[in-house]
RNA sequence: GCCCGGGUGGCGGAAUUGGUAGACGCGCUGGACUCAAAAUCCAGUGAUAGCAAUAUCGUGCGGGUUCGAUUCCCGCCCCGGGUACCA
């Protein structure tokens, strides 16, 4: 049979599709397995070969699980709004829905013609009403949610305890108590603001070169009202819940950074001339003794109180300049320290000592108190800073291990000590306090101790983690079910009246001065009350997060219009078993998901603690490019190749072959269409899973693909030649080979490794070719073994040997071990550890007569150079060595 | 700087718990088929020396542990990703 595949594939597409072949019912009997795909944003450019990546990884998954009995969630949807299905409606006035709708019907055209078996009746659209009433519904539920830090968890908010002092101060204070709790609030934020998108980003969104991520372009900050989440009482969930998730290691290591946990104590300075106290966060209590002085970020409330009279002029200049200076130049273009005095002194609680106060943007006002005891004897910041301003540097700690020199500059304060040692200098009877001779952990302890008794101190803990800036300004995004009224009541739109859709408009420009274009919207915007009182809608939108962080709960029940989702079916479905995704969602997505989730189980919507249970990155599919000696990059279509090396077409000059991504300047763009039309579509899944392991990053080669093609095409030639299909029975060798094969492809499936899963494949083709012939049964296990990678292929053989129905839930072969059994082994003996010659042995064969017949063996004569070996290695099954 | 990954032929990559380094594929070389090409098939292909059998070297570099190290330990170098004055 000749391989086909322009014939072969759409008409097992075609077949899928008419019989639902791939629809899954929620059959309670069966066990479940829910594999995930991280749904695309449907761009107007369609397909790149990196989506396939991961969908034919869950692919195969999702088809052997079906064999292994396994009732599979497999399904597939649209992460819809965005940028620039907006932009093109500015430039265009096409409404953002329909340039979306022609998207999604591009991308879903696709990859149907992959033969990805989804579920298309659970296809979910985060544009859809139906589909982002729950998105506003989740925040209502975020809105109305508080934090209880007794207890660890969310509650609603109705059951937040109003505190009496607070209620006598009547009902303002109450709703203002109140909204200081909700898990959702409205607030001025300063934001970072993009310019070029006219809207604001989250802190996640800002690269650290102050850029934003989506567009290229440098963000400013800006001061706006806006609505945030308050991740951070999450903080401690989301670190302690990453322990139990099978998830690469490098990802929990993004996540825990991210949330930044670290321990210390916050102690009270008291100040010299004032009854203010003068609070820090320290991570090294131990040091105290070490703080000659301190220092309050520009923007810290006490910083005015603090500066005295002779002082004022300078500070108000520095807090000046610091507030026109970008994050980015406070941090990474300015490593040089600056700062001023303000002529403020504080008491070192330990030492009794007069230390002076600082003000500089080293320190920042969003961590911890926005204040520091420096100690610049063990902290380099603080080092640099004294050694610049002329500040004292006392040594405290030791450096036992260092070397004499270090040693010496350490003690004299001439050089900044970070690691342990020894406590010196850090007794002071008056006070009760003695650290010395106490190793850190001690010393610590003993310093907290301390500070609490006096009163003056407690333990702590704090988190990088900051409030998630929740609202864009932008038209193309869920709308906030949310009212601002007249007399500046917040209130959320009633639950049964959700959705809230977007207007029609026939301009989508952003307003001026970061409103929203929906506050264009006239007769959307003005709400009036029963009572008449007037309101306007919120006017700007949920950011694309929204809808990511929960659609894996809404496949569970894509059409319900009652509740989000039916509780039974919820119940029965997740966790989501296998999540498969680019590893660029590492902390972004995945945290936010994850604080949805937690959120949705303390108020008892969902029935597990962590949404994902596994998570898989694939790596990137880069290309090869080309660069001059220079460095200059070279677009493809211009080199030419000559004897392995690479030469500019018009210059003639030699090219480097490098590994870039893909990009239009560089022409090198693969497009999977294409693919599917040469090689077919097998052929592009097979290559994908061929070009190494899924978490690697790793050029295209369009080689490769011929390489699986022709593997594919000497497959359905011999396997699909009913001529090569015996009765009787199989070959022994051919048998034993089939069975590793299936249990090599089986296992490599498991564990995600299908570059060697399709190598076995391989092989076994290549020993069939040989042997020519196989029989009926040995054709039909390798259909199947085939079907997760090749589907369509393996269905045109499975049809051929007389079945009218799919093979997608066959069962999965089982491995016949005890073909694996061998009486003999085949020894590599080496001499001093070189292998030397090979001697087939019986397995059982006792040591002493291995040696002696390894010994006795034509060969070893040579090696031995009449010298008796010292010692003999016998590892069964795996090596002989001899030691001369 | 700090935290994660990773360095294996001309290329993508294989190698259970330390046990024959280079599976499988690409490329290349030679051959068959063909008037010829493409396609297909067969053989070879880490480097060096040799007609060959074979030998020596070889998994980023330098040490170590071991009968035996791509694998484990110590010290470096390079590449990729993340993060960055977080006290």
């Amino acid at each position: 049979m000749d391989y086909k595949f322009w014939e072969i594939e759409p008409k097992w597409q075609q077949y899928w599709e008419n019989n639902k072949t791939f629809k899954t019912p929620n059959d309670f009997s069966k066990p479940k397995y829910y594999v995930l795909d991280m749904f695309p944003y449907p761009s107007g450019a369609g397909l790149h070969v990196g989506h396939p990546e991961g969908y034919t990884a869950t692919d195969i998954i999702s088809r052997y699980k079906r064999t292994k009995g396994f009732n599979v969630l497999h399904p597939m949807g649209w992460d819809a709004f965005g940028l620039p299905a907006e932009q093109y409606a500015i430039q265009t006035g096409t409404h953002p829905a329909i340039t979306t709708q022609k998207n999604c019907d591009n991308f879903r055209r696709q990859i149907k013609s992959l033969g990805l078996s989804y579920d298309w009746d659970r296809e979910i659209n985060t544009t859809d009403p139906k589909y982002f009433r729950w998105t506003q519904w989740i925040f209502t539920k975020l809105y109305n949610t508080w934090f209880d830090a007794e207890q660890g968890k969310g509650r609603p908010i109705s059951e937040l305890p109003i505190p009496e002092d607070v209620k006598a101060q009547g009902d303002a204070a109450v709703k203002t108590y109140i909204s200081e709790k909700r898990l959702a609030y409205y607030d001025n934020a300063q934001v970072w603001w993009c310019q070029s998108c006219k809207t604001v980003c989250a802190n996640e969104e800002v690269l650290t070169d102050g850029s934003h991520e989506k567009c290229g372009n440098q963000v400013v900050r800006k001061n706006l009202k806006q609505w945030l989440l308050r991740i951070p009482h999450y903080a401690e969930r989301l670190l302690q819940g990453l322990e139990q998730l099978d998830w690469p290691e490098g990802v929990k290591d993004m996540q825990r950074n991210w949330i930044g946990k670290s321990t210390g104590a916050e102690v009270d300075f008291a100040l010299d001339g004032l009854t203010e106290k003068l609070r820090v966060y320290t991570t090294r209590p131990d040091t105290l003794f070490g703080a000659t002085y301190m220092v309050v970020s520009p923007e810290h409330p006490l910083l005015s109180k603090l500066t005295t009279p002779e002082a004022e002029v300078r500070v108000a200049e520095y807090v000046q300049a610091a507030s026109l200076k970008s994050d980015l130049d406070r941090t990474e273009l300015a490593k040089e320290k600056t700062g001023v005095f303000t002529g403020r002194y504080a008491i070192n609680p330990v030492t009794g000592k007069q230390i002076p106060i600082w003000v500089a943007d080293y320190v920042l006002m969003g961590y911890g108190t926005g204040a520091i005891m420096a100690v610049p004897a063990h902290d380099t910041r603080d080092f640099e800073f004294a050694q610049k301003f002329d500040i004292p540097v006392v040594c405290i700690l030791d450096p036992k291990e260092a070397d004499a020199e270090t040693r010496a500059a350490v003690l004299a304060g001439n050089a900044c000590w970070t690691e342990d040692g020894a406590y010196i200098n850090s007794v002071n009877p008056d006070k009760g306090i003695n650290l010395n001779g106490l190793n850190k952990k001690q010393g610590i302890e003993t310093i907290v101790a301390w500070l609490q008794e006096q009163g003056i101190g407690k333990a702590t803990v704090n988190y990088k983690l900051r409030d998630w800036l929740f609202s864009r300004q932008r038209y193309w995004g869920e709308p906030f079910p949310v009212i601002h009224w007249e007399d500046g009541e917040i209130s959320l739109v009633e639950e049964n009246l959700l959705p809230v859709t977007l207007p029609e408009m026939e301009k989508y420009e952003p307003g001026e001065g970061g409103e929203s274009p929906l506050a264009n919207a006239a007769d959307w915007l003005y709400v009036t009350d029963a009572n008449g009182r007037k309101g306007r809608r919120e006017t700007n939108t949920m950011p694309q997060w929204a809808g990511s962080c929960w659609y894996y709960l809404r496949y569970i029940d894509p059409h319900n219009d009652e509740q989000i989702f039916d509780p039974k079916v919820e119940n029965y479905w997740m966790p989501v078993d296998l999540y498969i995704g680019g590893a660029e969602h590492a902390v972004l997505h995945l945290l936010y998901s994850r604080f949805w989730h937690k959120v949705l189980f303390d108020l008892g919507v969902v029935s597990t603690e962590e949404p994902f249970r596994k998570l898989f990155n694939q790596g990137m599919i880069l290309a090869f490019a080309y660069e001059t000696a220079t460095g200059a990059k070279i677009a493809s279509d211009l080199v030419e190749e000559k004897d392995g090396k690479y030469f500019h077409k018009e210059t003639g000059e030699e090219l480097r072959q490098i590994v870039a991504k893909m990009s239009k300047s560089l022409k090198n763009v693969v497009n999977p269409d294409d693919v599917v039309e040469k090689f077919g579509a097998d052929s592009l899944r097979l290559y994908e899973m061929f070009m190494g392991p899924l978490d690697d990053v790793k050029p295209w080669a369009e080689n490769g693909v011929k390489g699986v093609f022709g593997f594919l095409n000497r497959a359905c030639r011999f396997f699909g030649d009913p001529e090569n299909i015996t009765g009787g029975d199989e070959d022994k060798e051919t048998l034993k080979l089939l069975h590793q094969t299936i249990k090599k492809v089986g296992d490599d499936i498991e564990n995600l490794r299908f570059n060697t899963g399709i190598s076995a494949l391989m092989i076994f083709n290549n020993h069939v070719l040989k042997q020519g012939k196989v029989t009926k049964q040995t054709a039909e296990t390798f259909a199947k073994i085939l079907a997760p990678y090749a589907p369509h292929l393996a269905e045109e053989l499975w049809q051929l040997y007389g079945h009218n129905e799919t093979l997608a839930y066959e069962s999965w072969p089982e491995v016949d071990e005890s073909l694996f059994v061998e009486s003999t082994f085949e020894y590599p003996v080496s001499f001093n550890g070189k292998m030397r010659f090979k001697i087939a042995l019986p397995i059982d064969m006792p040591n002493a007569e291995v040696e002696k017949a390894v010994l006795e063996h034509e060969s070893s004569a040579r090696w031995l150079e009449g010298k008796t070996p010292k010692k003999i290695i016998v590892v069964p099954k795996k090596i002989i060595n001899v030691v001369l």
